[in-house]
DNA sequence: GATAAATGCAACCATAAAGTTGCAAATTGT
DNA sequence: ACAATTTGCAACTTTATGGTTGCATTTATC
């Protein structure tokens, strides 16, 4: 008789995470909007607390107006910035409720680490 | 007389974030890593605390365990998991160094915009 | 009203990312 | 020894990403 699969335990995340989890889809597009060098920058420019216009952020980087204008596009999408039409130019500005949500997830996986390290923890001393 | 660009204001960041923005290449790789759904749902499940092998992680997603391994070394390179040889199987826990730092800037980010909102606040109310 | 500035839009290119399949290699259990 | 498990490695496909250039459009300024 051929010895059986002996996989069957499905992972699942803890308690703590599972809420935010569920909604991994949205937050994950934060995650990926600030996973770019350039966008990380703007963002940082951008959390001065003005609102800049693209010629302006385009200042200081080293490519074109076009590929600053597709950046804060992605960074739209994931709703991390707002634009705000001024005459003739369109200025930029931080929108920080989604990194806010993102802060607050990774606090929250280094929080159940920490319960997990705690529980190790114990574990061991009591085996003294 | 033709009349000359007034665009010259290179927007910087601010002090708080400068020193972040400094390794940003390294923390965009963070986040990059991060910025999709199968690899944050691996994170929050290596959150718990244990080390895992890639078929166990394989369990509860629809992609193939070769899908897996490539998630796991993106994950990898970026410093956010470990991986342990242990017999057959290699068993991946969580590095949470770098997602600390990780929430360390997005905390930096959302302080600078309160201090920029407080200011704007306070320009406001000395006008009245 | 002509000119310059700021932006929008579209086509295009090169490379990376996410996934698959197929097969080889190492390790464990009977 | 043999069979099953777990993983590694390589080739391949499809689509997304980051960037460019060129030109049209809207808005201010003189």
């Amino acid at each position: 008789m051929p010895s059986k699969p002996r996989n069957p335990s499905p992972p699942s995340s803890p308690a703590g995470v599972s809420g935010l989890v569920r909604a991994s889809d949205t937050l994950a597009g934060v995650f990926a909007a600030l996973g770019d060098p350039t966008r990380l920058k703007l963002v940082a420019v951008l959390c001065a607390g003005g609102a800049f216009s693209i010629a302006q952020l385009t200042t200081g980087t080293d490519i074109s107006r076009q590929a600053v204008t597709k950046h804060l596009q992605v960074l739209s999408d994931a709703g991390v910035v707002r634009d705000v039409k001024m005459g003739r130019e369109r200025l930029w500005q931080l929108e920080p409720a989604q990194i806010d949500e993102a802060r607050r997830m990774l606090e929250a996986i280094g929080r159940e680490w920490d319960v997990a390290l705690n529980k190790l923890k114990m574990f061991v001393e009591s085996a003294e």
